[in-house]
DNA sequence: AGTGTACTTGCAACTCATTTGCATCTAGAA
DNA sequence: TTCTAGATGCAAATGAGTTGCAAGTACACT
């Protein structure tokens, strides 16, 4: 069953200071189910019946990004991409230019990206967060020859 | 003189297949002395008596960043900033989350990296570029006491 | 040096992601 | 069950970036 997940969803919230709405809870479950990070619009447009108005998609994203529950990723579409955060993995994202599909890596080495960029960056006293991803062709793509100009 | 700094200019115009004119060669110069990435809108505001409309500096970096000449970089300040695309280092940025100062750093081991994500990512063929950012404290916001909640 | 034209610019209007104000609603503490 | 701080929905605003089009100009070619 779904309500596992579900209660999973409140104790987040809860843990995190938030009420357990409806509408968080929606938007939690599909970022759960997510493969990858989503869009303000996918969100909307996956709610299927039950509808969650767009302005508050973006509260509780915005709320659960200061809240250190989600992750805001940028693949250069003009609009920002949320996923739940992995703890575990400090993950980044490989995103083809060409369809937009996208691909999880690790091993950015921030320990020591970090420590070697403060060591240059004499005006900067900390690191607090870091933001990398990768742009490229996926194999189906890069096989499509590029049509004529 | 200047003038070396527009003759320059004019080259790296005309090598790219761009006419010289006025605006091109403007933003062009107002890049070569930023010290660090500056956006549409600064740009705008820094071309003092000599006015060029917003839209034609967003058309000419579109243009120059197509052809290589500049680099856009993302901040998380809502707009994108350019600088000229510096061929000899890899270098990218480290930005203060308090005040929005800017350093350079190089060293993101760019080859080992995608190495690195091109083994993992089974579906993608190729990288063709990347961005990385870091966001930290420079040492004045760092010593400025947090206001209180 | 003068001409013609393809490339550029300026202006207005538009698109679209994201934000804000405010009235109404409700989760959850008491 | 009641009460209220915190949430949501709707409308309107904001602001970056884009597009259509008429007018302007760099520069290749006389
Ligand atoms: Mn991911
Ligand atoms: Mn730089
Ligand atoms: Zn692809
Ligand atoms: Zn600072």
């Amino acid at each position: 069953m779904d309500n596992e997940r579900r209660e999973e969803a409140v104790t987040i919230l809860r843990k995190a200071g938030f009420r357990a709405t409806e509408p968080r809870l929606l938007v939690l479950s599909f970022l759960q189910n997510a493969k990858y990070p989503v869009s303000i619009q996918e969100i909307v447009a996956g709610m299927g019946n039950k509808s969650i108005h767009q302005v508050t998609v973006y509260r509780i994203l915005h709320a659960l990004k200061h809240a250190g529950i989600v992750t805001q990723v940028d693949f250069r579409h003009g609009r920002s991409y949320y996923e739940l955060r992995d703890e575990q993995h400090d993950h980044h994202h490989i995103v083809c230019v060409k369809c937009g599909r996208v691909e999880d890596f690790v091993g950015c080495d921030y320990e020591r990206l970090a420590a070697k960029a403060l060591k240059q960056a004499r005006g900067f006293a900390t690191i607090v967060s870091h933001s990398l991803e990768l742009f490229g062709m996926c194999n189906t793509c890069s096989k499509r020859k590029v049509r004529a100009a």
